[in-house]
DNA sequence: CTCTATACCTAAGAATCTTATGTAATAATT
DNA sequence: AATTATTACATAAGATTCTTAGGTATAGAG
């Protein structure tokens, strides 16, 4: 898919995948997204790894680090914060998706 | 609507419009875009100029300037190869917006 | 032992937009 | 008649958000 088009909609992704998942680690979202896409949508870690931490210094997402044997996860959750601008973020969305829908398809002009 | 969701698909809106409705002047695709809309999306002239001259440069579009009386307007149609560039976005517009759908009511996961 | 996957990260540059501003003709309002 | 709003084009600075290309390091598979 033409990646132009996830431009703008990565953090309302990453914080709707928090939301229902609870906790979830960097790597496991890029895996999580192409896994419910079916390979369609494929978030570089250039671009995830900035957002995540730009999510975290707004207050929207929190974040502990974990030690997995000799390695570590940085394990991001979802905040009160985020909760309430994760509604605003999905209504945005569907607007966006329903005037695109009208857009694409203007069958009943 | 947060405009940032715009982002990558004001090019597919741009030749779809056009596809679909001949030829259009500039303005008048900001203004069919508000009016299929409901006033949803507002393409601004800032962004919407410079894509036309873009596309147009791409041999995407064709431009035709005419007289209105003591003013001019410039008329944009899509070309062959426009259309067939259409085609492909169109699809990439339509699995991008079923991922999203995917991703956002996971209602069968 | 080498290659792939996992898991984090950053930085340069490209692309695309917003915001602000400019010009000018026409139409509407006061 | 004068002023404001609308129509209609345009550009340029700056912000944002990506891609691309690297870098580090552990774990597992062949």
């Amino acid at each position: 898919m033409n990646p132009k088009l996830l431009r703008g909609s990565l953090d309302t992704i990453i914080i709707k995948l928090l939301n229902d998942n609870g906790e979830m680690y960097g790597y496991e979202i890029t895996q999580k997204v192409k896994e419910l896409t079916g390979d369609t949508i494929k978030i570089t870690e250039g671009a995830l790894y900035p957002s995540l931490h730009k999510l975290e210094g707004k207050g929207v997402l929190a974040v502990e680090t974990r030690s997995i044997g000799n390695r570590y996860r940085k394990y991001y959750s979802i905040t009160k914060q985020g909760k309430s601008e994760l509604a605003t973020m999905l209504e945005d969305m569907k607007a966006y998706m329903q005037s695109m829908e009208l857009l694409l398809n203007p069958k009943l002009a």
